[in-house]
DNA sequence: CTGAAAGCGCTTACAG
DNA sequence: CTGAAAGCGCTTACAG
């Protein structure tokens, strides 16, 4: 089914169908109904293809590239960018991101290509380091752009991105101090993975200086690799327990992680908020069932998405560039800590 | 830039440009690395419309939907799948759905023109009721379809689809019936929501016919609706257990949901495992690190995922229908009962 | 190995 | 209010 045959099946010219098509007002009320009809009996849709051809950029297409999927906090995030993109009149373009491990470079290239492949308006980034990359390919993009939750090359006004997130050095900083604080000396910390790239490292950076400014030395030794895994940061948690008596509180980077954590602490016949005080980040809707519930820096995770994907709109639809937005953690004081 | 622009360029006619950028053996050597160059250098990208449009029906789009995305659940099935058509050369059109409330005419209605719009080889459809759809409706899908954990038309030959999915009743009862050779006679359910038409419904009826044949008296006032929410959960659970200090175990339909509950039984004083069962269903990774972690049936929803689109793939390459499959659950012995 | 030309299914001035 | 015609940027027989 094509216009053609519709316009043949109606009686009408093929221009008088796209205008019934495209709701145009000057189309006399009969014929518009006729051809409506006739739309309506043969279930014909209009080839996308070609109406976008013709319309060239008109098309309103979103992209949306998620670092790391598989990790619920980000999953959030997409879903609440997904729902307000759903009740506007663009469409979502997803690209789920799994290659960690792949070249900068490389994964900066097959960007601008999914951007230009889509025909792209405007791109929301999740997670990621771009921190090194290259200020003449940076500035290839040919969209409108807003990264989330990503590493970026220092702001200079020659580099046009815009961005939405937390400061992750301070929060870490912050989160560490607590402990320190409260007169702890042997610390667990929990992070995903000693080659992480991503906002973890900045984290990481905020606990190891706050315990220099502390004079508390900083031990190798009881750095928990998790993956973001309940299973692996479990296991790993309860050999570092094992192996450390000493420890006497646990510094996480990511509730998911502290799950694990927990049990294990649990397991070692010791009791968070007691023994052992478990400080995490992130704020994930279930740290406040866990039991004990687990102390927490909430990010803003659904603000930071909904101002993302808002402030990419706005950029796309009033042609402004560059516009930095810095969200606060909240301090969520439960049982753990 | 358009083809046009790379051949002059290039000094070469567009069909060969065209050849060069859809691998086609027969171009000379130093033509293709001279036009590749070209290509490269201006970071030229065709256009797709065009291509689609000359290519007709020629895309290889698989379409995903999700009834209720804010499931975790789901959002981990569409990760699979999103991973593994990653991986082929199809392409994933992903439409989140959370118009639970709309018309089921209308509904289905919108599915085939999303079909029809992005022109869907294949399609995966995760959750939902689709049990009182029209045969004639039904069978105007014009791609092959798969759905996953959706309730379907009583399966006749009339009905052309595919399904990947488990007995829900089957596994309702004998959940239930687990409590019962346990003894309990005062069992409080949780189910996501009285008006819930998904396959919760029928794992539901599952419930109460094992409590008939057990000649247990089913109590409304025994339900609790916790809408997959924690906080939900633990509200109406924490009432419910006021109200009715007689019950002695609980039947929840969903994990997300048992962990609301199992707070709340903590909050209430008790230790579910031990003064209050607690059985779940799904088996969602988290529930062995909870404290106490919970005893679930075990829906293999990474291989109802994998298989979904495994065998999507195959139909649409092999033409073959109407291929049903049922996995199986498995039961998970933890703490809470 | 290469190029000119037709045509994919739409939209939109333009002329009536 | 309506229709014939041009053209969006590609691909692919066809002819050389």
């Amino acid at each position: 089914m094509k216009i053609k045959d519709i316009a043949q099946l109606a009686g009408v010219g093929i221009s008088t169908v796209s205008r019934v098509l495209n709701n145009y007002p000057d189309v006399n009320k009969e014929t518009r109904e006729r051809v409506l009809k006739i739309i309506e009996d043969h279930n014909y849709t209009p080839n996308d293809s070609a109406r976008l051809l013709k319309l060239n950029d008109n098309n309103d297409n979103i992209g949306i590239v998620v670092e790391g999927v598989y990790n619920e906090f980000f999953a959030e995030m997409e879903r609440v960018i997904s729902t307000f993109v759903g009740k506007t009149n663009y469409t979502l373009i997803i690209n789920h991101d799994n290659k960690h491990d792949e070249d900068k470079i490389k994964k900066f290239k097959s960007l601008l290509s999914f951007i230009n492949t889509k025909k792209l308006k405007g791109l929301v980034y999740l997670g990621g380091n771009y921190e090194s990359i290259p200020q003449d390919l940076f500035n290839q993009i040919p969209c409108k752009i807003v990264f989330l939750n990503t590493i970026l090359p220092s702001k200079s006004t020659a580099f046009n991105y815009s961005s939405v997130g937390i400061d992750n050095y301070l929060s870490g900083y912050t989160q560490m101090e607590y402990l320190l604080k409260k007169g702890h000396k042997y610390i667990g910390i929990i992070i995903s993975d000693f080659k992480d790239s991503g906002v973890g490292k900045l984290r990481f950076k905020g606990y190891t200086d706050a315990l220099k400014n502390y004079n508390i030395e900083f031990c190798e030794d009881y750095i928990i690799e998790g993956h973001y895994n309940y299973e692996y940061t479990y296991n790993q948690t309860l050999e570092c327990l094992r192996n450390h008596s000493k420890i006497t509180a646990i510094c996480s980077s990511s509730d998911a992680m502290s799950i694990g954590a927990l049990r294990a602490v649990h397991d070692r016949g010791l009791t968070a908020g007691k023994d052992i005080d478990l400080i995490s980040f992130d704020g994930m809707d279930i740290v406040k069932f866990c039991i004990p519930s687990i102390t927490t820096f909430i990010q803003p995770r659904r603000e930071i998405a909904l101002s993302g994907i808002e402030l990419l709109i706005e950029l796309i639809e009033t042609g402004i560039d560059n516009y930095q937005i810095i969200k606060d953690v909240v301090f969520c004081k439960l049982e753990s800590c």
